[in-house]
DNA sequence: TTGGGATAGATGCAAACGCATTTATCTCGA
DNA sequence: TCGAGATAAATGCGTTTGCATCTATCCCAA
């Protein structure tokens, strides 16, 4: 069954459960520490960063979302997303439409004026970053870092469905 | 200035500010999607993740941590922290005392109570996060991704002070 | 020694959150 | 076709959060 040879893309020793939980750790407090910092920027004081994470995965769907799918990729209750999205309405960044072929599903789209307001803060928050993170880590081992953390996201929403 | 050749452990081109930007969104994706399916978990009915996080701080520090050195640690403002510590006290999972040498400030520590109860969600905490990270990356590519996160912190904390 | 600013933590209050439940719609087998 | 369960989103309600402010203590230069 074994290979005679190491194949291309075969994969290593299973880590055990003591590794899993060190990286899930570390991953998890350097989060926290460059969120801490990165929250302290003026451009959030208008928006938070919930609602900016909002705005954000909206530009990167022109049709617009549905609600749940929204909600897979924030970390809110299905209620407090529901309510948050109804303060966009209000501020007019997004748009709700009733989903067509389903009655019961929302769409939620970005207005022209959400578009603007995620630019422009999105180009704060990118230099807020950059000023953070910028060098902590060089090019390489920054590249890596988003291909192992890609891979993991990738990973766990295909193998551990909510 | 330049050096001649490449020290050892010289560091690579310095990162552009889109290759920032993209490794924070993939490392903040990573870690919303983890949280999200580790938070299902039914140890944390009893305590919250954010007041597990407390606990576990305090168990890595047997002489207690003053109270804006455990902020530090949690994505929390520093009122918020208050009375979570104050809700912690009345459940008697933790003592908050007058720091020595200092009375502004509030020394908190674990109670043999908070510790066992730590101690207890941990492990299940532990196995949920193995459930659902454990098989994404084998060992080496966790090794490396513990090893960015732990450097990237680092460098955040001792670099960008709040 | 003393007074002005800095720092640590607590508190009032409105906004936001999560849990549980409700309402509306969809799906599918009998 | 129709009714039982599943799914999407909204809502009631008590709890938690953050902002601004307040009090108490500390530090230090004049």
């Amino acid at each position: 069954m074994t290979s005679p040879g190491p194949a291309p893309t075969e994969a290593g020793r299973t880590p055990s459960v003591r590794e899993t939980a060190e990286a899930w750790e570390s991953l998890f407090r350097a989060q926290v520490a460059v969120m801490r910092r990165i929250s302290r920027d003026p451009a959030f004081r208008t928006l938070g960063i919930t609602e900016y994470d909002v705005l954000f995965t909206l530009s990167t769907c022109p049709d617009g979302l549905r609600l749940n799918e929204l909600n897979d990729h924030v970390l809110l209750a299905q209620s407090s997303l529901s309510r948050l999205v109804e303060r966009l309405v209000r501020q007019g960044l997004v748009s709700r439409t009733s989903a067509p072929g389903d009655g019961r599903g929302v769409v939620v789209r970005l207005t022209e004026a959400g578009r603007g307001l995620q630019r422009e803060v999105g180009r704060a928050h990118v230099r807020e970053i950059a000023r953070v993170m910028g060098d902590a880590l060089d090019a390489d081992e920054l590249a890596e870092l988003t291909a192992l953390t890609g891979r993991l996201r990738e990973h766990v929403v295909t193998h551990h469905p909510l």
